[in-house]
DNA sequence: CCTACCGATCGGTAGG
DNA sequence: CCTACCGATCGGTAGG
């Protein structure tokens, strides 16, 4: 689970300043029905009513949690960034380079192409809706995280295992285009499965070591 | 430029049916300025107003020439897809299968790169907004679309030069992410460039014939 | 957390 | 194409 930040986590009200924690608290539950629908629907076409009637509450009981909507949206993608980034940096820290990148591309895939796995799709595709202190915030995490795999394709260039080698920066957008755009048309009810993506991007951009 | 479409073309008003050709008719000017702030600040969030003004005329003009706010979306959607359509046929019977994929990356690229290429990116990422029957079209340009890419891959493994033949919906699915993807990250004001951005995308999905 | 409410803005229309 | 306008809905607030 994602710790919330320091920024978005205390109501406005000082009477009540600490939730109590647990998955069931209001703040949870609007921030958990919030990706849910920013992701359907985009930020902008999912209305306060809605977030409020599927977080089970009145739509202003949302503004003792959050201070306006936006802020929800940034709740949104802290958690969903977090939870990756933490999922992935266990996957890199497993074992040799190889197998690492191929862990480390089923945690992200799966974070964004499982059930439930909307807070991170929002943060990939909703950054346009974001206040602009906000997404100074936003693109620091996101810069964190793709250090990440910076370091990684350094360590898989490092052996001769990277086939982008020539062009590290693209070859490394690339595979986030190729993962990141599987939100677009993944369907697991055709058959598609993470497995076989892993191994087409294993295809793709890794060799064997000269 | 893209041929207007039977139900997107002509404005409600039996008295003046056909707009006159050129670049400078109000409907071209809507479109063409809707494209833009759709890009930028997303269906939503851009207004009727702004629309409006971008084009040099009152908000109630609008509807004049669109039926509504959607029926301008599908114009700009209908618009970059044939464009991009047309160049990206054009590539693919210019040479041989090698030659022709580098040239039908390039013009896709710079379908949703270059200056003024708003319309083809404001097709991939506004379909969540499209009322249901739109959606239904669009997607069918978008298959229309994709089976030129099929196609040539199919012929990139025929002589045994495609890099995904394992699994070529995987592989040409992993293409059009790590093409349509460098919308978020693509900056010319930073050195990037297409030729270097389509080198890197022949390294990885391309290889030599066996 | 709920009730009751508000000002602003939205997409769209009538009539010319 | 413009002028003038409207009903609906939006995000958000006050007070408890």
């Amino acid at each position: 689970m994602a710790k919330p930040s320091a920024e978005s986590a205390s109501p406005r009200k000082p009477g009540r300043p600490k939730a109590p924690p647990g998955p069931d608290n209001g703040r949870t539950r609007i921030v958990r029905s919030a990706a849910r629908l920013f992701r359907e629907k985009g930020f902008r076409a999912a209305t306060v009513r809605e977030l409020a009637e599927a977080a089970g509450m009145q739509s202003g009981s949302l503004f003792y949690f959050f201070r306006n909507k936006e802020e929800i949206l940034v709740a949104v993608m802290e958690e969903g960034m977090a939870d990756v980034h933490a999922a992935v940096a266990a996957a890199q820290a497993s074992g040799g380079p190889v197998a690492a990148f191929r862990l480390m591309a089923q945690r992200h895939l799966e974070g964004i192409l499982d059930r439930d796995a909307d807070h991170m799709t929002v943060m990939l595709y909703e950054t346009r809706a974001l206040p602009s202190a906000a997404e100074r915030h936003v693109r620091q995490l996101r810069r964190d995280y793709e250090a990440m795999w910076e370091a990684q394709i350094d360590a898989l260039i490092a052996v001769g295992c990277w086939r982008g080698a020539e062009s590290p920066r693209l070859s490394r957008m690339a595979l986030m285009g190729a993962m990141n755009w599987a939100v677009q048309w993944f369907r697991p009810d055709r058959g598609d499965t993470i497995e076989a993506l892993v191994d087409t991007l294993a295809q793709l951009f890794l060799k064997e070591s000269e």
